[in-house]
DNA sequence: ATCTATTAATAACG
DNA sequence: TCGTTATTAATAGAT
């Protein structure tokens, strides 16, 4: 477009694409700008380069909507903090809250379609249906994507308290052999060295980090899968 | 831009307004397409125009950019194994698009029906939708359930686990307790039971079992969530 | 839709 | 990445 007009095709040099791939995505991005701005248009606009990275343009009302699910998100990032009762509630409350919310916006959207194609039944039409069809299967892909992604911090979890365990039994059988080769000696020599000390010294902890992740695990079950 | 520069603000004739949105979004779009051919880019651009009329460019489809995001996604399963670098990338990677692409199609779709609202909804024949919107509704969630099933035997199961490691545990602790009451006696009595046999009766079974577990606790991870 | 004067984008280079 | 510049591409306004 300059210095020489270039053929569209894929740029074979590395740095020569990477640079094209600056400029011309930033003009990229300010055209999307401007055409919001100056024609009342939202746009959303993703952008992944070659190497994965990932750039993306929204008008400003669909930020609206992004950061209300920010706060449904956050929510549930702050469920490993408050009590455990608390912590039960909030699950499930945000379990459900989220996934009917979600579940609600959709089925709205379902239903409008349903209003929508009550208009005329041209070619037109059926192309925004189709557009529509792929929104809604990708939307509740997305829906799905993000309650397993929930699940899996709450197995990442539990398998995490899983190994704390099995960790504290290993500590506890190694105390039970050393005391038990100390009693050994006793019997062979017999003598008495202090093997209680070693045991009061690494019960008490254990029982509070055993009691606590026996509660977590009772109360941290997703309820509303 | 042509007989004269124009300011970057709404544009208050309704008609110039829509012309100018007709050539722009054009001239948006060949340079969309001309990014991903030149720089090996994928793109997914959507543009709602005032009057809620959906265009969208994808540089291969929808698909690609989505499928993009699904691999990242079960790569998140894959996060107990791989090197810490890749987890790192592969988690950012999620990061990034799952909150910023979900948001944004949760978006689109509020939006579109704020815009599809404003339209006239006389009552015609939509056989095809209805049949599209039951057959995404029941056959996406058929799915999604069977998943979860999945996930919450998976939970169950690790649940289970962590309560055999605590019951295995309370016993460890009941014995060791018992142990030093005898040594305590011991010593007050200058007498020797034989608490070896007990500790011997205890631990070979308990320890095979907790390397089951262990190792359970590691494979089990569901992998394709 | 088409035309064209003008501005905007950008390829090549430093 | 950033700046410069010669050119091409996009497009505002008019028809």
């Amino acid at each position: 477009m300059t210095r020489r007009k270039i053929q569209i095709k894929k740029i074979d040099n590395t740095t020569a694409r990477q640079v094209t791939f600056s400029k011309r995505r930033r003009g990229l991005f300010k055209k999307a700008q401007e055409l919001s701005t100056l024609c009342d248009a939202e746009i959303a606009l993703v952008v992944f380069s070659a190497t994965g990275k990932l750039f993306e343009f929204t008008s400003s009302s669909v930020q609206q909507v992004i950061e209300r699910h920010d706060l449904l998100s956050s929510d549930f990032d702050k469920l490993n903090h408050p009590s455990l009762e608390l912590q039960f509630f909030c699950m499930s409350q945000v379990e459900s809250s989220t996934s009917a919310a979600l579940s609600k916006e959709i089925a709205e959207k379902t239903h409008e379609l349903r209003k929508l194609m009550g208009e005329e039944l041209q070619e037109l039409n059926m192309k925004e249906l189709q557009e529509l069809e792929k929104l809604l299967g990708s939307g509740l892909r997305r829906v799905r994507d993000a309650k397993c992604e929930i699940v899996l911090k709450e197995i990442t979890s539990l398998k995490w308290k899983g190994s704390q365990l099995m960790q504290e039994n290993k500590r506890l059988k190694q105390v039970m052999m050393a005391n038990r080769q100390v009693q050994t000696l006793e019997l062979e020599q017999g003598q008495s060295s202090e093997p209680i000390g070693d045991f009061i010294h690494s019960d008490p902890s254990q029982d509070h980090d055993c009691s606590d992740t026996s509660l977590k695990l009772g109360l941290a079950f997703p309820s509303g899968i």
